[in-house]
DNA sequence: AAAGATCGTATTGTCAGACAACCAGGATAT
DNA sequence: ATATCCTGGTTGTCTGACAATACGATCTTT
């Protein structure tokens, strides 16, 4: 079922290139809340492109509220407050601090969405919660293809909770964050699923999560599983090892 | 200090009242995973606009990860796991349903900032804090004016405790979802506000929090916060007048 | 001199058309 | 039958033009 070949990395376009450069001089400092971009002219004539390019990658940060243009007159920064999206730039993936935050605004979610799923929770979606820790529990070998098949019971698990939450947007949150965490972080995960202590404790953390959302108890289902990502999170910043900025 | 005049609604630029559009569809499930766009040719022709106005639409998808385009084949609407950013469509702050569902999502959030922040707030974040909170007593007047300045200062308090909780994506998120529902629910809150009995309930509420912050307990910031959030959420969803849907 | 009207210029918003890069599938040659 | 080439269709980028808007300077009027 695990995928062998790596996605090839498409060519990233030139548009996507030049909001992410804009983005980074706000990031960095150089360009501040109230400040005047160039024209879309000049910018073209910097990066050495269209102006049509330009302003592709200037409609994107409009839209996300970043920047805010006026016609005959410029674009502007826009004031923080007055953004769209939420959006988290791929860099944060890499450094070790910035991951632990991610991984703590994950737990956040998960676990409020546990307790809500304890009130909430379908008898359909508990027996697929079920379903996922049995195919998680199965697995126990040491392979590496077992540890693949039980990284992706956690992860059902876990998405199935949110599912039950009734709150679509824990879902879509934590199905974002988890998708570019997973981008990062998967082989790492798949190599701690492999130590064979580690497995038999995890699978007790979930159980607890599980059997508390069975019995409808919104407490104990949030500490269980907050309790399970935090020893989650401090597993994997043991272990992974990043630049460590 | 509050703005008297609303600010004048702006005429929407096409490219997003069409990334709008397919967006749309693609809720509605007219448009699914997987399923191929129309031509941006084609596009531009139903929608009556030039191609680059479509172009600037599609970019805008892309950047976000709700569409993938392959140069000479099409564009294509991506997997949902493969979405780039977080973002909330406007209509849902119409609907009581989604409104209370977004605002379970700010309890979340906030209360795990505070109970980050009380391990981690530095003194002069309490001090911050405490100056809000002063604001918010002193002006316990029931004037509109009073309730404004109030409203104001609550903001303020829990804007200070996600920024003192040291995650700066609590206070990124926090601050996003904020602005927004204040857009929709100020008129509300600050009618809310104008009822006595409630201000001083209110004010316990906030101060609970404050002192677990000072004491530095986690868990204590986590429930006061959660508490006075739940009661807030119960007086909006009975006062504000919705569409029912 | 002061107030108001007009005009010019700069900038963003939209349009139209062209070519390049790329891909899928069919036609052709071996 | 296989490999190669070609062709049409689609997205990506470029160019140039005009429309819409806003600001500021100039001119006019009082």
């Amino acid at each position: 079922m695990a995928d062998i070949f790596e996605r090839v990395a498409r060519p990233r376009r030139l548009p996507d290139e030049i909001a992410s450069s804009i983005l980074e001089a706000i990031a960095r400092g150089d360009l501040r809340a109230g400040d005047r971009l160039p024209t879309e002219l000049d910018l073209s004539e910097q990066f050495g492109v269209a102006r049509t390019v330009v302003r592709e990658a200037i409609s994107l940060l409009k839209f996300d509220g970043v920047i805010t243009a006026r016609q005959g007159v410029g674009a502007f920064v826009s004031e923080h407050s007055s953004r769209q999206a939420f959006r988290i730039s791929p860099a944060c993936f890499a450094k070790r601090r910035q991951l632990v935050k991610l991984l703590e605004l994950r737990t956040s979610m998960q676990s409020d969405a546990a307790a809500a799923a304890a009130d909430r929770r379908s008898a359909d979606q508990l027996a697929a919660m079920r379903a996922a820790l049995d195919r998680f529990a199965a697995s126990m070998g040491c392979g590496l293809d077992a540890a693949e098949v039980r990284v992706d019971a956690e992860v059902a698990f876990y998405r199935i909770i949110a599912e039950a939450s009734g709150n679509e947007f824990y879902l879509e949150f934590i199905q974002m964050i988890d998708a570019k965490l997973m981008e990062n972080l998967r082989s790492v995960v798949v190599k701690n699923a492999m130590v064979s202590e580690i497995g038999a404790r995890v699978l007790a953390e979930h159980d607890e999560v599980f059997e508390a959302i069975g019995e409808r108890d919104p407490e104990r289902a949030r500490t269980a599983t907050r309790r399970h990502f935090e020893s989650a999170a401090r597993r994997l910043a043991d272990r992974a090892d990043f630049a460590d900025v």
